[in-house]
Formats: C-alpha cells, sequence, structure tokens
DNA sequence: ACCTATTGATAAGA
DNA sequence: TTCTTATCAATAGGT
C-alpha cells in the first residue's frame, strides 16, 4: 500500500526501517483501538523498537496488568516476578466505565430473566410470541447439538473396533492393504483419530413452521 | 475501506459484530508480524474476544511471557518516577471492580449464549440435557402467560358485554352490577417472578478459534 | 512533516 | 464461514 509493493522481510536500509517502524506502528495501534471499539475486544499490545523504547495499547477501562493477568490465567501460567503497578488513571473514566459495564450487566440480568421465563411482566403478546419462537429454536439447537454428540462417539467406537480388527489382521500377518483404505475413509469424515472438542457447524434456523408438543405457531 | 465507511465505535448488530471481529482480528495479527519483520520490532499481542476466546500474536523469537516480563521491568521503572504524583491504591480498587463486573458480564453473556443455542461449545451430554429441561420449563411458562393474556382479552371483553347489558337493563329500569368477580381475574396477570434460575456454569473460556455463529433474534 | 500513487484491508452481500 | 468485489484506508517513496 504505497508507491510500490514491499516484501515482508527485515528492512536493510536504517533509515526506511526506521521510518517505516514509525508510520506502521501508529497505524498498528489504531487498528488494535479500532477492533476494541468496534467489537468490545479486550486487547493488550506490547512494542519494543529495535532500540528498545517501548509503545503500548490497551483497550479502552483496560489496564494492561488486567489483561495479563487474564492472559496468564488463559494460559495457566505460573508467572513468578509480576509486579503489578498503577498506570496513571483518571479515576472518573474509571467510574463512567463501571456505570457502563453495570448497565450492561442489567440488561444481560434482564434478558436471562425473561428468557428463563423467570419474569414475564411487561411483555406484550407479541414479545411473548418472538420468545417462545426462539426457545423453540434453541430447543432445536440443543437437540440437534445432542445428536450430534451421540453420532460423534458412535463414529468413536466405531474406529475403536475398526483398529481392533486391523490389529488382529495384523498380527496373523495379513497386513498392508486395509489401513490406507480406512484411514482414507476416516479423513473424508474429517474425524481426527482422537478426542477432539466437538463442533457444530451453523445450521441456518428452519424459520418455517415447527411444530412442538402440538403447539401451532404464527410466522412472521 | 469497504463497501461503505463506518464509525469507530461499538457495532450493535450481533452478526456484524463478530463478523467484523474475525476479520480484524487477523488484518491485526498479520500488521504485527509485519511490523514486527520488517522493523525488527519485538511484539506482544493479547486478544479476547467478546466472549473471552483468547487470540495472541509475538513476536518470531519472542515468547509472550518474556515480553510481558519485559513490559513489566519497563513499566516498572517509568512507574517509579510517576509514583511520586500518584496514589495507586484508589484506581486500583476502581479497575479491581470493574474486573469483577466485567466477569460477571462475560458470564452472563455465556449464559444468555448459551440459552438461545447461539453457543453450545465446551457443553456435555449432561450440561445439554439440563439446558433443554431449562428450555421446556421456560415456553411452559411463556405458554402460560400467553394463556392468561388471551383470558385477560376475553375476560375484558365479557366485561364490556356485560357492562352494556347492564346499562341496557339501567335504562329499561332495572338495576344490580355483577363487576367484583372480574375484576379479581385481572390480578392475575401481576403473577410475581418465580424463581427457576437457569445454571450451567460458565465455561472457562479457551484458546484459538473455536467459533460458533449461532443464529441470532433480537427480542429484547 | 506532508503528499499522493498504489497497494492493502475490509464492509456488505451472496 | 468463506468468497467476491466495490470502496475506503494505510503507506512507500519522494519532497
Amino acid at each position: 500500500m504505497g508507491r510500490g509493493k514491499i516484501e515482508i522481510k527485515r528492512i536493510e536500509n536504517t533509515n526506511n526501517r526506521q521510518v517505516t517502524f514509525s508510520k506502521r506502528r501508529v497505524g498498528l495501534l489504531k487498528k488494535a483501538h479500532e477492533l476494541a471499539v468496534l467489537t468490545d475486544a479486550r486487547i493488550g499490545l506490547i512494542v519494543f523498537s529495535a532500540s528498545g523504547k517501548l509503545y503500548q495499547y490497551q483497550s479502552p477501562g483496560s489496564s494492561m496488568e488486567e489483561i495479563i493477568d487474564r492472559f496468564l490465567k488463559a494460559e495457566n501460567i505460573q508467572f513468578e516476578n509480576r509486579n503489578i503497578h498503577q498506570l496513571p488513571s483518571i479515576s472518573q473514566q474509571l467510574h463512567s466505565e463501571i456505570a457502563k459495564i453495570r448497565n450492561e450487566t442489567d440488561r444481560l440480568q434482564l434478558s436471562l430473566k425473561q428468557i428463563t421465563g423467570e419474569d414475564l411482566t411487561g411483555l406484550t403478546v407479541n414479545d411473548l410470541n418472538q420468545l417462545e419462537e426462539q426457545l423453540e429454536f434453541s430447543v432445536g439447537k440443543v437437540r440437534t447439538r445432542k445428536v450430534m454428540f451421540e453420532h460423534h462417539v458412535m463414529m468413536e467406537q466405531q474406529h475403536e473396533i475398526e483398529e481392533q480388527k486391523e490389529r488382529e489382521i495384523r498380527e496373523m500377518g495379513f497386513l498392508e492393504p486395509f489401513g490406507q483404505i480406512l484411514d482414507d475413509s476416516r479423513s473424508l469424515l474429517h474425524l481426527g483419530p482422537e478426542i477432539h472438542p466437538f463442533q457444530l457447524q451453523p445450521i441456518q434456523p428452519n424459520l418455517q413452521e415447527a411444530e412442538l408438543h402440538g403447539h401451532r405457531r404464527k410466522l412472521w
């Protein structure tokens, strides 16, 4: 994105390298900020220039320590000389941040109460119809997921059996020709040989009539 | 840089927000990598999606721990210098308060995603059964509520009719109202919320890509 | 720093 | 989610 294309490898010319660092560093921080704001991501970015100067970015309302903390927990890493300290802070900003998140929390709590049926006060008949439809949809997703699980387990067992057979055949001295075929067929099914966290493909919900418990629903 | 210009502020549409996150996350990591390679910078980048998934980048030949370590040391020095004029404890408290509320928010968001079927990753068959049960319960509540509404409307109409009759009768010279019983039925609608909190333990968000994209419908 | 031709990133839609 | 493509944004090279 400039007057010419450049390869992504170390820029040998010192001056160009420094200029590029300055320009792209700004661009990177900007991108990080945009991502954080647009999508509610929590971001921590640390940049040391070749000459050792530090630049950093953290998403609004976060401290780098908070992000690092969370990162280390997620990574389950023990970190010894972790000196937590305080960045210069504007407590007013923090307070308004807190208010913001609290609002969000309240909103979520209400949503949950409504969707669990714990609190349906204030909902119109129309709201209730929509809610019911959402719930039907959710039930469908859950059931689909369950079926997929069962299927997955079945395949797992099938695989065990196949492997056992294979071993037996091999022990009997009739080896070779079958192994490859089996492996191929497995890869077609995208089944890993080990236990994988199971994943569903996104399924487009069927907005058409779904009849459950003999209850009829209207389309919208 | 797309079909249209967008403002840098939180994207309200959930689907767009997730899509944008996925795309821009890739872009950001790429930019970080390019800066690192082109200019010999040491970079550590930590990104948590709104749903708590972790993504990271570190420049070639670095580990995130190394970068964090270096960051903390560098910050300490800077901080030491500024510390004279700062009272860390207050904003530290605020940060930890924010972290606390955010955890709660994350938890709620996950619960909502689970109950709407938008994200069922990480749930065991047992969890799914429990969830299904909860959903059936919710549907029941919603339907009951709808029935009560209908009943209420009916009663309302009935009441109209009765009053009309009454007026007619009165005009004809007779009296005697029947109203009290009907009013009682109306108070049934102000049922207090019954408690049946939905509870699946929030799952520890995991690393790397595992994006599930449920269907989303705006209810609230 | 500023300028702008070009390449790169990405929003919207399929 | 992935692919395409029209548009907007970043930036390489130059002043």
